[in-house]
DNA sequence: CTAATTTATATCGTGCGCGATATAAATTGA
DNA sequence: TCAATTTATATCGCGCACGATATAAATTAG
């Protein structure tokens, strides 16, 4: 085997990865909030009344994973979840008073978080660039395996 | 909440990790492995008979993470672990025959993931130094929260 | 030498992420 | 109209990541 791990583009993304999300729990475990629950929050709070398949389609998640999360953001009082009178088939997501408040809290973590890189914004904004690009490159290749 | 996942730098990173797993996971599928599993086979074939803690320390992971996955490749065959005569705390781990068997087989998956992004080479290695920079300047900002 | 502390690994519980499958509602086709 | 297909969500099982805790061996203190 030529590479180790430190040598391998794959291993810097999914280590650092892991390292980001460490850096936010502290600011979010304070608001009772996971990682992933945190980013399904931001979602519904920049864009309200979403369906599962959509919420799925910008998190890149599909309903076995966010079935559970958003059951335990229901049973925590955050959002609500109710099926479209017109498709029984669809859920559709809002978030309660309080999920609103919890979105408000949280709205200042990204800040604390690019504070405690001490990163500038631009280079910030830079890669996550970067990494839109490699995401995309990735679907084809996928289509192709 | 002003921002969308779609604007963070960690939603960037951690969608963006999951892609690439996936990628690898149709060459890996074949081997018998999973994406954790092929990260600690790769590092023990470039650096065999560390200890559980090294591997760690390479992998940034602790032995609640490592001690079932490593276990899972000893019942495959791929791994012995053994505890060392010295000082009876520590787990040396080491290919077996049909371990290095694997990671030889293995060695070529990098170079096939390459290709499927068509990505150059120096880009990737490019990436993989940008997100090590990141990644170093999360832990002084754990430290301090 | 013994007690206290430190170190290395292991165990347990919880929340993802996902492949495989299930269910039920909507749509399509003959 | 009604069977076949498609679509949206849910369920199940497994492996990983990690906080909290446990265990046992080594080291240090007194």
């Amino acid at each position: 085997m030529a590479l180790a791990p430190s040598d391998m583009l794959c291993f810097a993304l999914h280590s650092t990865a892991l390292a980001v999300h460490a850096a936010y729990a502290p600011l979010l475990e304070p608001l009772g909030l996971t990682y992933p629950q945190y980013l399904a929050l931001a979602s519904l709070a920049s864009s309200d009344d979403q369906t599962v398949g959509q919420l799925g389609a910008e998190l890149r998640l599909e309903s076995n994973t966010l079935t559970p999360l958003l059951k335990r953001m229901e049973n925590a009082g955050w959002v609500s979840r109710t099926r479209d009178a017109r498709d029984e088939r669809v859920v559709r997501l809002a978030l309660t008073a309080d999920g609103r408040a919890l979105a408000a809290k949280a709205a200042s973590v990204p800040r604390d978080f690019a504070d405690k890189t001490g990163l500038a914004l631009s280079d910030i904004a830079d890669l996550r660039d970067v990494l839109h690009v490699l995401r995309s490159r990735l679907k084809p290749a996928l289509q192709k395996g």
